[in-house]
DNA sequence: TCTATCTTTGTTTTT
DNA sequence: CAAAGATAGA
């Protein structure tokens, strides 16, 4: 126990050590957070206080219970394996395999991802003849998912007004569609799990009474739903262990409530209350820059984080003229950091939303620097993958309307709309899905659907017995999907991709114990595993602690709903060396020697969909000290006087951030930019500028009353801004000028009071 | 019914 | 700039 404890500051241990009682842990960016949590788990096991079953851990991302459970199985000489540490969807659908009936699902139900969910409701729209311009799909989409996010079904939702009310209509039909078609999607999870639980005292009771101990991670990232989950599981005696950091909350966006950590605090009589703000990764200077910046949010709990490194190297900012150069800034940067000794994988790219990835990969590929994206088009949302899943799908559960949809006709069997209306009708008329429906359809169309599902069940018949990576390479032969992109021109990398399915369907195999050999379909090693799945008591079903989980879900079944919840984290090229390259969200959690956070323009960061709401912005700033407070040792930021965006050149506004952050600890890299062209050329100005930039041409024109495009301004009443356009000339020029957030706005280049804004400069 | 081509439209973040 | 959706012609 000793080497357990050992190397805990005061604070950290006495979190590891707290009595089983509730207990709220703040704990700020790099104070040891993920350590606190699992040696106290492994000190719970290791003194006796309770057994592996007795633990539920839950957070949030599939990487967090991963490293938690490879830590923990290095602290301890047990299998993890039983153990229930998870994320709360992956644990929802655990309990749902195991109670389906009781939750009134098929054993085989299948999980909707967003995109998979935003296709079931547009699908509904147009089988019910709404108007998608009035109430758009992804609009009803947030409305579901948020009312969900709240514990609330369609009966539960109160609607004022007409447009409203017919949300509700929808949000019920939704729910019918998706029960009639054996699918969930991610709040329904969740949703389904605390009904059944709330529902049912039995089953409840049995899981109170077996975890004793609850332990969560990312606190701060909990919505209502998934504070009422734990509520529920915590019971009357358990002890609930929250490890969170209000600072950290970039999760509102989805129904995340940082207010939970509040409520815990009062309805859960936290008496134990300990803030880690001792910080272990971060150098002074990168760590002023993190407090400064978020001492400008109010409603905080109040923390501040202290290291006793030194200084260190001050905040590098860059300003460049355009997001290539930007990029191939970076890149020099990093290389000059790799040729000092740093390895590769501890520098990381970050940025605000996915879409700015293309052009630094680009720069990257072209300086041959090897690199990793994190997140973005992930392996399971490719097409082709999507495809392929969905015959899986068929196999597994034939009333998948939107996998039956998506496969029909693909590769073409010359089923057509007129083909699928006649279906769908037969399967409205009947309340049967379509799959069901295709006896009823008649003459030619009737025969070619035939086909599709004998083709189906002929998949069944030749897999039954096969493994599930088989299993899956005889389902890519009979579907026709490779032959198919094997006439498609770029065909060759989806066929790739393809093949990969089987290996991956490997790799889940035998990492998740099922045997190799087994047979797909059934519960395979069910006869073998020690003690049966579910155990009868007290005249209820339940899980069993050690019961693995094919126990409980076919390896089929197991691996769609992986493929759902993990989207597989992107492992490509794993093990070489790379630069990392990922949105901040996904970093939350990660730490990097030297982390370059890019596009730091209003618009941009913080994203002009947030800022408008003192809400919103305060949440971007949240993300931005998260984005900082990754970085150990360098830390450099930057941000381009254009960009393109859906095509055109956006000229942005540095970001309001750098105004919050403290001048001791930064140091502005890039030269002066306001008098560039009345002679004073320097440095960056030295090279030519980049052919096609549109702004370019009107730079050398001084014809608009000595302004032009791009350059930054100061104006009396609306502060700084970018003028973005400019038209008329001489005595008629007219600007659009990118106040940020102030907007944008029309001013008359001869009289309007424009000053022209220095960048400021210290090295 | 299929394919090629045009038009439109992009929440930014994720389980 | 892309991807998804709509339309026209084969």
């Amino acid at each position: 126990m000793q080497n357990l404890l050992h190397n805990l500051n005061p604070e950290q241990l006495a979190a590891v050590t707290l009595p089983a009682q509730p207990a709220l842990i703040l704990a700020g960016a790099g104070s040891g957070k993920t350590r606190v949590l699992t040696t106290r788990i492994a000190w719970l096991i290791q003194t006796g206080q309770v057994s592996p079953a007795g633990i539920l851990a839950v957070t949030f991302t599939n990487k967090a219970a991963k490293e938690m459970i490879a830590r923990l199985s290095s602290m301890l000489p047990i299998n993890t394996r039983g153990m229930w540490i998870g994320t709360f969807h992956g644990l929802c659908n655990r309990l749902l395999r195991a109670h389906h009936r009781d939750a009134g699902l098929p054993q085989t139900f299948q999980i909707l991802d967003s995109q998979d969910q935003l296709s079931a409701i547009k699908r509904l729209l147009k089988s019910l003849n709404v108007d998608d311009e009035k109430y758009p799909p992804r609009n009803l989409m947030y409305f579901i998912n948020g009312a969900k996010d709240q514990g609330l079904r369609a009966k539960d939702v109160e609607a004022n007004d007409d447009y409203n009310r017919k949300f509700v209509e929808l949000y019920d039909l939704y729910d019918t569609q998706c029960q009639r078609e054996g699918v969930v999607d991610f709040a329904e999870l969740l949703l389904r799990t605390y009904e059944l639980l709330t529902r049912n005292q039995p089953l409840r009771e049995h899981y109170q009474a077996r975890f004793r101990h609850i332990l969560v991670d990312e606190f701060q990232d909990t919505n209502n739903l998934q504070y009422n989950w734990l509520k529920l599981m915590a019971g009357q005696h358990n002890a609930v262990f929250a490890v969170g950091d209000d600072d950290q909350s970039i999760y509102a966006f989805r129904g995340a409530n940082v207010g939970n950590m509040i409520a815990f605090e009062r309805e859960f009589h936290v008496e134990n209350l300990i803030k880690l703000e001792q910080n272990y990764r971060s150098h002074g200077h990168i760590l002023d820059a993190a407090n400064t910046l978020i001492a400008n949010n109010s409603r905080r709990l109040g923390k501040n984080l202290r290291t006793d490194a030194g200084h260190g190297e001050p905040v590098r900012i860059y300003e460049a003229e355009s997001d290539i150069r930007e990029a191939n800034w970076i890149i020099e940067e990093a290389k000059s950091l790799i040729n000092e000794g740093a390895t590769r994988s501890e520098i990381a790219i970050l940025y605000r939303s996915n879409a700015q990835s293309r052009v630094i990969e680009h720069a990257l590929f072209t300086a041959g620097i090897p690199y990793r994206v994190y997140g973005g088009q992930r392996y399971f949302e490719r097409a082709e993958i999507k495809h392929a899943i969905a015959y899986l799908q068929l196999m597994d559960n034939p009333h998948n309307d939107s996998a039956f949809l998506r496969v029909v006709n693909f590769p073409t069997r010359g089923i057509g709309a007129r083909s699928l209306e006649q279906l769908q009708d037969a399967a409205r008329q009947y309340g049967i899905s379509m799959y069901a429906a295709v006896p009823y359809v008649t003459g030619k169309a009737g025969t070619t659907l035939g086909g599709f599902v004998k083709l189906i069940e002929g998949m069944r018949f030749e897999t039954q017995n096969l493994p599930l990576q088989e299993l899956v390479q005889v389902m890519l032969d009979m579907s026709g999907l490779i032959t198919h992109y094997q006439n498609e021109k770029e065909g060759a990398d989806r066929i790739e991709n393809l093949e990969q399915l089987v290996s991956a369907a490997m790799l889940f195999v035998s990492e998740e114990g099922f045997g190799i050999d087994a047979p797909a379909f059934l519960g395979p090693k069910s006869a073998e595993v020690a003690g049966p799945a579910l155990t009868i008591a007290d005249g209820v079903e339940v899980l069993d602690a050690d019961a693995p989980l094919p126990a409980v879900m076919s390896p089929l079944s197991a691996f769609l709903s992986h493929a759902s919840l993990e989207a597989g984290d992107n492992q490509a090229q794993a093990g070489q060396d790379a630069l990392q390259l990922m949105t901040v969200h996904s970093a939350k959690g990660l730490e990097f020697d030297a982390v370059f956070i890019t596009g730091l323009e209003e618009g941009l960061f913080p994203h002009e969909n947030s800022a408008q709401e003192e809400a919103g912005l305060e949440e971007e700033r949240r993300l931005m000290y998260v984005a900082i407070t990754r970085a150990k040792k360098r830390l450099y930021m930057s941000f381009s006087q254009t960009r393109m965006l859906h095509g055109q050149t956006r000229y942005n506004m540095k970001s309001r951030f750098f105004d919050e952050l403290p001048d001791e600890a930064l140091k502005w890299l890039s030269p002066k930019v306001q008098h560039r062209w009345f002679g004073q050329r320097k440095s960056a100005w030295d090279e030519p500028p980049e052919s096609g930039a549109n702004n370019i041409a009107q730079s050398f024109n001084r014809d608009n009353a000595g302004w032009r495009v791009g350059e930054t301004v100061s104006h009396a009443k609306f502060g700084e801004g970018v003028i973005v356009n400019i038209e008329g000339s001489g005595t008629n020029s007219r600007a659009h000028i990118n106040f940020g957030r102030h907007g944008m706005k029309l001013l008359d280049l001869n009289i309007a009071k424009l000053e022209k804004v220095a960048t400021r400069l210290n090295g």
